[in-house]
DNA sequence: CTAGGGTTAG
């Protein structure tokens, strides 16, 4: 009679002891999981080490962690060391392999499993997907006997990024599911193309249409800078997200209506902060500082990314002054804030405040140590710049290919190429922004065909090439005057590539042709330009028309230039001296009467006083004794003038 | 919101 009391009593005990222990296991793991997530490793091994019992699962969060904050090595390290292993534990670490590019790591890993699941399979492919190894995918995609959804996502996913939208879209047609996951991943492939007639003909057919994929589309029209269509949509969507407001108010400000973003913004019905933000940033990005100091004192609620949307606006107005004493105002600041502060100095004043931020025990991020690497690149000191390196290897961030990216310029910057080169080598995991740097450090050093021989290696292995790609490419062309090469370079980026040329990239080709004296090639892009160039560029053009003696055009973009009536581009025209050249006097002489008009600047003046001295002693050599009186007044009320005007 | 595959907003 007594043994089973004890018994029951044993059980209950044993059994609250279980639940007990089964609780604080649950929660030390999610404790793990939280440490991680914020990045705080240390707390995370100090759960770790002070749980009693630990569970499959915990060391499962180890792996999963570490793999998260980019310590493969560590990751492997709690692999090897635990116990024993399940299908998720194996998967987690091919997948930490596979993201930083050690993908025969994850293969090898991946053979030696012995029951694979379709997330297993869908890891390793998308380890070979997201490092631009398509051949490796497509054949393991056909190996697969069990997909899902994400497995066809995965490997359209790929195509796209490669640019190849044939093979995507084939893959599709034969994709049996018909899920938004996979819809929504042809959607927001075209978008990334740019391809809104695709786009759109798929958003008609689809079946069930989640918000996400409304957004997509509406971002993409949006994107293209067709904000009627855009709005048409926004209106007819059933249900509205605070996202598609969101994304509905960013793309009017994207297309410099901010007047219009501001009427959406004063239409919705329950604000968000993010949305409040949102408009800030528009009125920062039109250079309004003003209105969006009105509104962030208006806001109800202040979040950090207020306060530093604010800061980014003194900081792009290079007051930075003001932007220090905004920045002492900022109650919390978090690491975008120090990070804005690091990077509007171009300075060793970046420097001091890594310092400080330091002591503020806020950890820096692959942003800080780009900013503070491109300082030392710009400044061109390769001692600090070393040590920002190991700094970068001692917070594990050379994973990071912006960071590897700004090592690359900043090295070359110093002069240091085969340090550059050495990075880029062993870089395993290379991407479109790895790839640009190291173009760009080539171009940097005048070498354009070794660029141009990096491009093609490029594309040979995979990588899709952008907008950046090709503007490197165009501006080592253009030092090392590769007039051929760089015309080339520029057709294919259209018609191989599907990516537009934006401003810069013309700017640059006209910059090219016209230096080297091939003005009527670059008449012709110019006749048909389709971006509005920066007023330089028209004034690099008319200067190399005055080189090269050619009027015609020299004369045509003059006349351009005094439509834009910017100050600059009008002593871009007294300076080039085209009109005085073929005696077109009065027109040189509404140039100065229209910048007059502006205000007179000190070096407005002395163009044209400098213009009127040659014109002066081509007159004087005629012994045109009216025409020196009249020079003689004009130079005198000039200075006047001048001295007025400081 | 405990661990593995693909995504998304300043």
């Amino acid at each position: 009679m007594i043994i089973p009391v004890i018994h029951v009593k044993n059980a209950r005990f044993h059994l609250r002891f279980l639940c007990s222990n089964a609780n604080s296991l649950f929660q030390s793991n999610t404790k793990i999981t939280r440490c991680f997530r914020n990045g705080d490793i240390k707390a995370a091994l100090h759960v770790f080490d002070e749980m009693p019992v630990k569970n499959i699962v915990t060391w499962n969060c180890m792996i999963s962690g570490f793999v998260k904050n980019g310590m493969v090595f560590d990751a492997r390290k709690v692999f090897d060391e635990m116990p024993n292993r399940n299908v998720v534990s194996w998967t987690a670490m091919l997948d930490g392999y596979a993201k930083c590019g050690r993908l025969d790591e994850s293969r090898a890993l991946f053979d030696a499993m012995t029951d694979k699941n379709v997330v297993c399979w869908n890891a390793m492919l998308s380890g070979y997907v997201t490092n631009g190894r398509m051949d490796e995918a497509r054949s393991l995609f056909d190996e697969i006997l069990v997909k899902n959804s994400v497995t066809w996502a995965t490997v359209i996913e790929g195509w796209f990024r490669q640019g190849r939208v044939d093979e995507a879209r084939n893959l599709f047609d034969d994709c049996p599911f018909d899920d938004v996951l996979v819809n929504n991943t042809m959607l927001v492939g075209y978008a990334e193309m740019g391809d809104l007639e695709s786009l759109w003909t798929l958003f008609g057919t689809m079946r069930e249409r989640d918000v996400a994929s409304w957004t997509t589309v509406i971002r993409c029209f949006t994107k293209s800078g067709k904000m009627v269509m855009a709005r048409k949509l926004f209106d007819d969507m059933p249900a509205k997200d605070v996202i598609v407001w969101t994304v509905m108010i960013q793309g009017y400000v994207k297309n410099n209506q901010i007047e219009d973003a501001r009427k959406l913004f004063d239409e919705m019905p329950n604000r968000d902060i993010v949305v409040w933000n949102s408009i800030m940033s528009g009125y920062v990005k039109n250079k309004n500082l003003e209105q969006a100091l009105e509104l962030f004192n208006k806001m109800p609620k202040r979040n950090i990314v207020s306060w530093n949307t604010i800061l980014q606006g003194y900081v792009q107005e290079h007051d930075m002054l003001n932007a220090r004493i905004f920045f002492n105002k900022i109650p919390v600041k978090d690491q975008t804030t120090w990070n804005i502060m690091i990077c509007g100095f171009q300075s060793g004043e970046a420097f001091d405040l890594y310092y400080q931020m330091l002591q503020t025990r806020i950890k820096p991020d692959q942003v800080t140590f780009t900013g503070l690497i491109s300082v030392c690149g710009s400044l061109a000191v390769h001692g600090w710049g070393k040590a920002m390196h190991s700094c970068a290897i001692k917070y594990a961030y050379v994973n990071d290919s912006t960071v590897v990216s700004s090592l690359i310029s900043m090295y070359s910057k110093c002069g240091f190429m085969d340090d550059a080169t050495i990075i880029f080598e062993t870089t395993i995991k290379k991407d479109t922004v790895l790839w640009n740097a190291m173009i760009a450090a080539h171009s940097y050093h005048g070498s354009a065909l070794n660029a141009l021989k990096l491009f093609s290696s490029m594309t040979e292995s995979g990588y899709r090439p952008d907008h950046l790609t090709f503007l490197g490419l165009l501006t080592g062309c253009a030092h090392s005057g590769m007039v051929k090469e760089s015309w080339e370079c520029f057709k294919s980026m259209e018609k191989n590539w599907k990516i537009h040329p934006t401003a810069e990239h013309y700017a640059c080709m006209i910059d090219i042709l016209g230096r080297s004296g091939m003005l009527t090639e670059a008449y012709e892009l110019v006749k048909q330009l389709p971006v509005e160039l920066p007023s330089y560029t028209w004034e690099t053009l008319l200067s190399c028309c005055r080189v090269h003696e050619n009027f015609e055009l020299g004369e045509l973009v003059g006349r351009k230039l005094v439509g834009t009536r910017d100050l600059n581009a009008g002593i871009g025209v007294l300076r080039s001296n085209i009109y005085a050249a073929r005696g077109m006097w009065d027109d040189a002489a509404n140039v100065r009467t229209l910048l007059a008009h502006r205000g007179v600047r000190k070096d407005v003046a002395c163009s044209w006083i400098e213009l009127k001295g040659r014109v002066f002693r081509f007159v004087y050599n005629d012994r045109s004794h009216s025409e020196l009186e009249e020079l003689h007044k004009m130079l005198e009320s000039l200075s006047a003038a001048m001295e007025i005007y400081g």
